[in-house]
DNA sequence: GCACGCGGCGAGAGCGCTCTCGCCGCCGGG
DNA sequence: CCCGGCGGCGAGAGCGCTCTCGCCGCGTGC
């Protein structure tokens, strides 16, 4: 217990192995070229002593971390209210132990912070980045675009319109959209309605559009703003009921402001799924099942995402250290599939 | 653009200066000893180079890392359903940033996961750790212990009957259970049963404890333990509703089995508060404000648990590297107040 | 006016590692 | 039997920083 015990070095290894600071490096960094007998007199001397390479020491000459950032945009809001961010954060750490990196969280809320991460970027601390940016706005991902790190977007990001070669993944947030909307017309739902997200965000976007896909020039009077709160989802099915007293159904953009719609027509006497059929969007547990009556909706696989978005890193990272905006392999964005839940609100 | 430009050194800025390196770094550190004016001549070249310092480099000399890690056990549970954790780790990145200190994310979910942490924290990569174990049979505390790590456990741990100097810090789950019991007494409830958490956990220990503060000698009829889960607490309120169908209260060990709670109380036809009342604990959100009717519940400060986690670490790393066992200062235990939350249930 | 003290600054060592280079011993070919 | 080649290993430099130490120049006291 006393004083930590300082901690044992390559030169303490290599010595009381009998061999050179150079041989137990290589032994423990699993390159070739030393002799079977030799190795195993160095892997005791490391079990011995209990050696664990400092990685200060080793950064500061490979110029690796091994370690990446991950950056989450103002947690306030959405991201925060619900587990998606942890399931997201789940899947991301999962890949990267694997490959024996760190996970760096770095939470932003203003402005202030936004200079503190690109500051921090700048200074060469980790190999990469993975970056939840929601906002049509935010200035984030510009400063780490130019921070000149290799870095993977969670959701489409707004500049891109497709295909410029910013590495993403991707729910398929039209797709889903789409399946929802037919699911609707399937049950022979014919006035179907759309409560939005904040449309600030491209899934809100995303989904907007799917909707419309199916609806083809739908009334616009069928078709409201929210902002991804139950409460909004509340008052926007308050407006919608106002305005078309017969709608029979509606897909709201996400699982919450299904919930805040449910109450409304619960309020206005309507009965679920009889007179009004219910989807949702994200299967966010508990919530979708804990509704009255529980929740149909689409869901997204976010651990797979967390998944896909540290591994599309990671090969970034192992391809050489420059990952020019070029020569990069494979598909700048991916697109994860999702799958309708059928419960009993639709 | 082309290739990303070596990073300026300590060398360059003082070259640029025309002074030492060893000025430089004084004044990069703000340690005193250099006048005015030449202070100003090496701030100008840091800024003109963009002069970042390696964290490496320093780290190798100083031994200090200005990272903490954040280590959660099984997230696969309780800790991944809610927003909880979230939370939590906004508080503790808060505080963290404020100190420029960098927060490396651990989940642990197996065996296999524990041993990786323990090389990795005994590798001192980290100055100290924020630990959340929940579980009574895990084995992680102890290897953190003895890696000798500063650390700050998040909610009571099991082996401390309470003072002997684990440094953590709790939520009143004690006080605030006699307080949510207290409620319904005051309504004129008398027969009021308790829906337990997973009695491994602590935090369903005390509060189950709390309970019996209040109640005094309960009939063990009027108790269920449950697992924090939704569906437990319909199971356990079914179970509790067979063995005592006069009880006229209910407190449950969380929101989400409070939620739970509700729906089997629904099923059977009880309203609630009239029929039976209903206080969880969490003020989780959005479960507690969607459920019919909102629930009324004990709120903690999540967020403000993860700060001071953060914060009582930090002092520990101020006062020198070493927090031998015994010269710990201040309290190794804080709890946390918390306030009754009154909305519908009860 | 001279010695002494003190504060500001520079020189240099060294943190623990990786990696290049060159040496040495062993093999095969002429 | 000698020489060239090659693979295994060690020596040493150097990554970018901090920090101790000592030097130098100035101000002060007698």
């Amino acid at each position: 217990m006393s004083e930590s015990a300082p901690r044992p070095t390559l030169e303490a290894v290599a010595a009381r192995a009998g061999v050179s600071r150079a041989t137990v490096s290589r032994v423990v960094n699993g390159s070739d070229g030393v002799r079977e007998p030799l190795a195993e007199r160095v892997r005791r001397a490391v079990d011995e002593l209990g050696y664990v390479p400092n990685q200060a020491a080793r950064s500061l000459v490979t110029r690796r971390h091994d370690a990446v950032a991950v950056i989450v945009a103002e947690p306030e809001t959405r991201v925060f209210a619900d587990p998606f961010f942890a399931r997201q954060l789940r899947g991301i750490s999962k890949e990267l132990t694997a490959h024996d990196n760190q996970l760096v969280l770095l939470l932003t809320e203003d402005r202030e912070d936004h200079a503190r991460v690109a500051r921090y970027l700048a200074g060469g601390h980790v190999d990469g980045a993975l970056v939840f940016s929601l906002h049509i706005d935010d200035p984030l991902p510009g400063l780490i675009r130019s921070a000149g790190l290799p870095t993977v977007f969670g959701g489409r990001p707004h500049w891109n319109g497709g295909e410029d070669g910013v590495r993403h993944v991707d729910t398929d947030n039209r797709g889903g959209a789409r399946e929802a909307v037919r699911h609707l017309l399937g049950l022979g739902r014919r006035r179907v309605a759309h409560i939005t997200g904040a449309l600030d965000q491209t899934s809100a976007v995303d989904r907007l559009d799917g909707f419309r896909d199916v609806m083809a020039d739908p009334d616009p009077a069928l078709v409201e703003e929210g902002d991804f709160t139950a409460a909004s989802g509340e008052r926007a099915m308050r407006a919608l009921l106002a305005r078309r007293p017969d709608l029979d159904a509606v897909f709201a953009g996400n699982d919450l402001m299904a919930a805040g719609a449910l109450r409304a027509l619960r309020d206005q006497g309507r009965r679920v799924p009889d007179d009004v059929a219910v989807v949702g969007f994200d299967d966010m547990l508990p919530i979708a099942e804990q509704t009255e009556p529980p929740l149909t909706t689409v869901r997204q696989d976010i651990e797979g995402m967390g998944r896909l978005m540290a591994r599309l890193l990671l090969r970034d990272l192992d391809r050489g250290t420059a990952p020019a905006e070029s020569d990069v392999a494979g598909p700048s964005g991916v697109v994860l599939p999702v799958t309708l839940v059928r419960r009993d609100s639709a």
